[in-house]
DNA sequence: AAACTATGTCGTATATTTACGACATACTTC
DNA sequence: GAAGTATGTCGTAAATATACGACATAGTTT
């Protein structure tokens, strides 16, 4: 490394990448998926419907509930997984920022004046 | 693994998985944003703005661009890299539909019937 | 064609992720 | 309280990602 340069990514950089290292697993997609379409918090039903053992699933469980994007409450034996709507709404903003930066008019492109 | 399951994941949800694995370091993100902010496309100028060696971003442009989500012409002695706003444009209506899956209003979630 | 410049590729070390069985915990029900 | 059920945690193996120096390639300029 020569010396100056930036010293670190921004904390909007590392917060977007976060969020989509945390959806850059099919079986997190497809967990967020589930507990969306589901009327009722489900819990280790997850791991039934996924082609992943039960630790896995956990673990993955695990991941999303760090990020606090899904909540886990105890519900006598079983555990109910609920998606964190309004944490998902703020994350979708930021992406929606994200790639309207990047695909404004005069960005640098294919077929823009610069290529 | 038991037997029955799901055998895999939708190819709708490993192609979000996958785009978004692409977004999922702070390097990837900056060279983006980095690439939207010049007028002109630039080129190995992307590692002097980023702390790391130039052989790490390559490395780190080469993922962007297997997944076509930037483009790279030869242009003489220099490389001219650009975003492919098309692509972005397909990948942000990707994440939005994913995200508004997820927070539509009778979804279950604190505060929901459920929870 | 020799020296120079801009980039990509290879080899490799280290860190992180993914996956799962075995075990631990904790509540429920008999 | 013993047996059963639902879930989390530990240990660990294998795969993948990250990072970088050294070398290779290819165009430019003299």
């Amino acid at each position: 490394m020569t010396y100056a340069k930036t010293t670190a990514f921004t904390d909007e950089q590392q917060q977007l990448a976060r969020v989509a290292k945390a959806l850059a697993h099919p079986a997190r997609v497809a967990i967020i998926q589930l507990l969306a379409s589901k009327k009722t918090c489900i819990s280790g039903d997850i791991a039934a419907e996924l082609p992943l053992s039960r630790t896995t699933v956990s673990q993955h469980l695990q991941e999303l509930k760090a990020l606090d994007l899904i909540r886990g409450e105890i519900e006598g034996l079983t555990v109910c997984y609920c998606l964190n709507t309004d944490l998902l709404r703020q994350v979708h903003e930021q992406f929606t920022s994200f790639f309207t930066g990047a695909t404004h008019t005069d960005v640098c492109a294919p077929g823009s004046a610069c290529c």
